[in-house]
DNA sequence: TTCGTTGCAAACATTTTGCAGTTTC
DNA sequence: GAAACTGCAAAATGTTTGCAACGAA
């Protein structure tokens, strides 16, 4: 990680993707952010999304609707993603990764650091 | 499905899907159909693979460095993706859609279609 | 005072689209 | 001949970046 100085900003965003499960978009950060921080600018957080995701406190768990939707909830569990209204959910499960690598029996000359499984239908809403 | 006309640029972009493993980007498809079709444009590969995605011969495993990948193998499988050289290789498993479900014990309210699971990591090559 | 952080706007990359001409049936 | 398809270039979209000013330690 490289030397960083502590910002009000970057917290802020940190701390407003733990707040919600909704898994926002950095636009949806930004318009949410602005009336407290009149002068947030969007290119800063981009910027900051990417800070936390090389330090690992944050991650892009989907694209949706060419956009990327962001997660601070780092311990494992997957997503649904609504086809219609874009929605993004979690999903739990009660295997963990170990648990579900040997399940599926893969097996792979790679070597496999993580995984991502999203779930894809309409929601209940949009049924 | 919207009514169709045979085309043979249409064909021939599935047909490079077909008898490719690389899960390639749209402007793969366009520089490798180039030599044979010095007229095609890019713009046209772009509407063919959505108009293929809509009839459900084709569809998109995953967004690699900000592209979109494409597959025409259908049956449900995996995939894994090199996060150093960007390569996306099929992973099979002996589980199909339904028995994943059933393993993992997901409960949602909402209807899910399909699922895309995939692992990331660094491939033979790159480790 | 140093160096990380930011706003701003321009640049970028991928994808979409309008239109006029072409192909398919 | 009607409707689908295409090339081309422009536009749209989401994201990144250069730079000068700002902020934190």
């Amino acid at each position: 990680m490289r030397s960083q100085n502590y910002s009000k900003k970057r917290q802020a965003i940190y701390e407003l993707l733990l707040s919600t499960d909704t898994h926002p978009s950095a636009d949806w950060i930004y318009n949410k952010l602005k009336p407290e921080y009149p002068d947030l600018s969007l290119g800063t957080v981009y910027r900051n999304l990417k800070v936390l995701e090389e330090n690992q406190v944050v991650k892009s768990v989907a694209v949706v609707g060419g956009c990327e939707r962001y997660d601070a909830r780092m311990s494992q569990h997957s997503h649904f993603v609504c086809k219609r209204c874009g929605k993004v959910e979690d999903i739990f499960y009660c295997e963990d990764m170990t648990d579900l690598l040997e399940i599926i029996h893969i097996s792979s000359d790679h070597h496999i650091d993580n995984y991502n499984l999203i779930f894809y239908g309409n929601c209940s809403k949009c049924s």
